[in-house]
DNA sequence: TCCGATATCGAGACCGGTATCGATACCGGT
DNA sequence: ACCGGTATCGATACCGGTCTCGATATCGGA
């Protein structure tokens, strides 16, 4: 009990003895066990975070994020991913919560009534992340989707686009990518206008998709002065492609992505996209969770939003070439 | 006791409890206790894996392999970051091995003593990754990096380069890209040929600064026919410096990064790159570590080859368009 | 010198499972 | 009817810490 409390530096020790057992514990190469700690006293200093995938750089810097936000605290980000898929996500927080995590920071709010209910009933604070349009179980920390692609609408609108395309991939998996697509076209139709083409494919977003599919969809006329790609990769794609076939962007077409992503302000030509605040998304998620522990509330009920920004102009690094 | 063997399909109970338990188990939310189980069976189901950082693509990439490596086998990974900070890897890794885990998997060869005697008398089958060139502790799986450059080296030697420049990022902190220096500036010497002139800076890597870097690297010369970057990304942000000024890649100056990550394949302009098998390793790494425990030696000691492809002529998406 | 307060220490229970092993019931064969 | 073997079950110890609380020592003040 001493040599606990002195290795702890839980006081009740007279600091001879801290020393001793200090240098006791050094000498032999001691290293406590956190599973016997935290069964014993009920509670971990595990952190999950559960994100679709990490090859895709957005949640990659959520968890970037998320790690910037424990870090010094003593606690251990654990991750698991989805792969987009429902079934997966349940297995995976199931996992987690055996490990009865002090928190979770789960990616969207859409989950099946079933993932409601296990993470509902848990008794961890959860906070959910990258969408605003429904109900939280706990807290949320992120932006309306959907207001963000009307955001995006409006903007494009008040810079005077009128023929508009949509080039989008993952649709069936990426909820949120739906949603914006959805305040997209929501906030066209306000002013009358609706999408001249569209083109969509179930691939895994990526430069290269975005580059083929944006030349399927020019090859079937080149009649919309702006299209709005799913995210920003696919829209790079798009940019290589335009390049590549001599076409002017942004003057003939402006191409529109989402995210902001470092790549943008590099890009030789300008690409309009939307800044989301990804690494702050995951500090503030955990630091709700670390709040959450510390109060006695055990809840994690705090709904923070974080707009995304919308960028026609990408303040270019091109401009101090 | 009969309730846990009807949980774990332990045999040694009448398939009508069995069921009995289950539904019992159902109708009240029950999730096992992983902390208890672990202290009771004195192992864990979580596997560590220590990365530099998240918002490196190719570390996320390496952390998706794992995933991957680790799906459906109960496991589940843990993370930990460093910042390319000897300090915190040494913390990190302390952290993660007072959760016993089955197996702990660590970025590069090149740990101090003490990380190194840490990890040696943990008792935790360690894997080392993304390196080749030391001695591993228990088992690793990688490159060798100075080999890496060297290759590259030769390559374009053949290729009839001669007057190399080297572009450079995180200088201080990456020792990877340090080697791969090494190697290649070694192969040239081979030859009898000298870099015409470097330039490296402490900042991160980003396409930005590979912009800006090259940029002030031409600026005081043209002098070059190739520049050896640190990585592609600095290489992509010195394509977009060339293309917004000119200057013909890679007629006039072929641009050579490291990784193959996807967006070169895309790029209008063909720049030079190595092929790295990261998702791959991350998957080797995680069943070797698998092995490790199922089989009674306890002990990772396998080392796995993934050499790197050197690609001149990054087989372009832009011939389809 | 005596007393209550404070500092320090350690015995014992406990966290929620699993490993072990003995107890019981039942079975078919002789 | 007796016997060894198998199926099923549960009592008990244990994993490695922490929590609680009582014991002891020490100290300043009356």
């Amino acid at each position: 009990m001493t040599a606990s409390r002195a290795l702890r530096n839980a006081g009740d020790v007279s600091p001879l003895n801290v020393e001793k057992v200090r240098q006791a514990a050094r000498d032999i190469g001691y290293v406590g066990n956190h599973v016997a700690t935290s069964l014993s006293s009920q509670r971990t200093n595990l952190i999950g975070a559960v994100v679709p995938s990490t090859s895709n750089i957005v949640f990659a810097q959520v968890l970037s994020g998320i790690a910037e936000g424990i870090a010094g605290t003593g606690f251990q980000p654990v991750f698991g991913l989805t792969d987009y898929d429902a079934e997966r996500e349940y297995e995976t927080i199931r996992g987690m919560l055996s490990w009865r995590p002090a928190g979770l920071i789960v990616t969207g709010l859409d989950q099946p009534d079933m993932t409601r209910k296990l993470l509902a009933e848990s008794g961890v604070p959860v906070v959910q992340i990258m969408d605003q349009d429904g109900d939280p179980i706990d807290g949320c920390v992120g932006f309306s989707q959907t207001e963000a692609g009307a955001a995006m609408a409006r903007a494009l609108l008040a810079n005077g686009h009128r023929r508009f395309g949509y080039v989008g991939c993952a649709v069936d998996k990426d909820t949120r990518a739906m949603k914006r697509r959805l305040g997209f076209e929501t906030a066209l139709a306000e002013q009358g206008i609706e999408l001249v083409r569209s083109l969509t494919s179930g691939m895994a977003t990526s430069i290269e998709t975005g580059r083929s599919l944006t030349r399927q969809f020019l090859s079937e006329g080149r009649d919309v002065d702006c299209i709005y790609f799913s995210n920003d990769d696919i829209a790079v794609g798009g940019l290589f492609h335009c390049m590549d076939n001599g076409i002017d962007v942004p003057g003939e077409i402006l191409l529109t992505g989402f995210n902001g992503l470092d790549i943008v302000k590099a890009l030789p030509n300008r690409i309009a996209t939307s800044h989301t605040p990804r690494r702050e998304i995951g500090r503030v998620a955990a630091e709700i969770i670390l709040e959450a522990v510390h109060d006695k509330s055990q809840r994690a009920r705090k709904v923070v939003v974080l707009e995304p920004r919308v960028d026609l102009d990408a303040e270019r690094v091109a401009s101090q070439d």
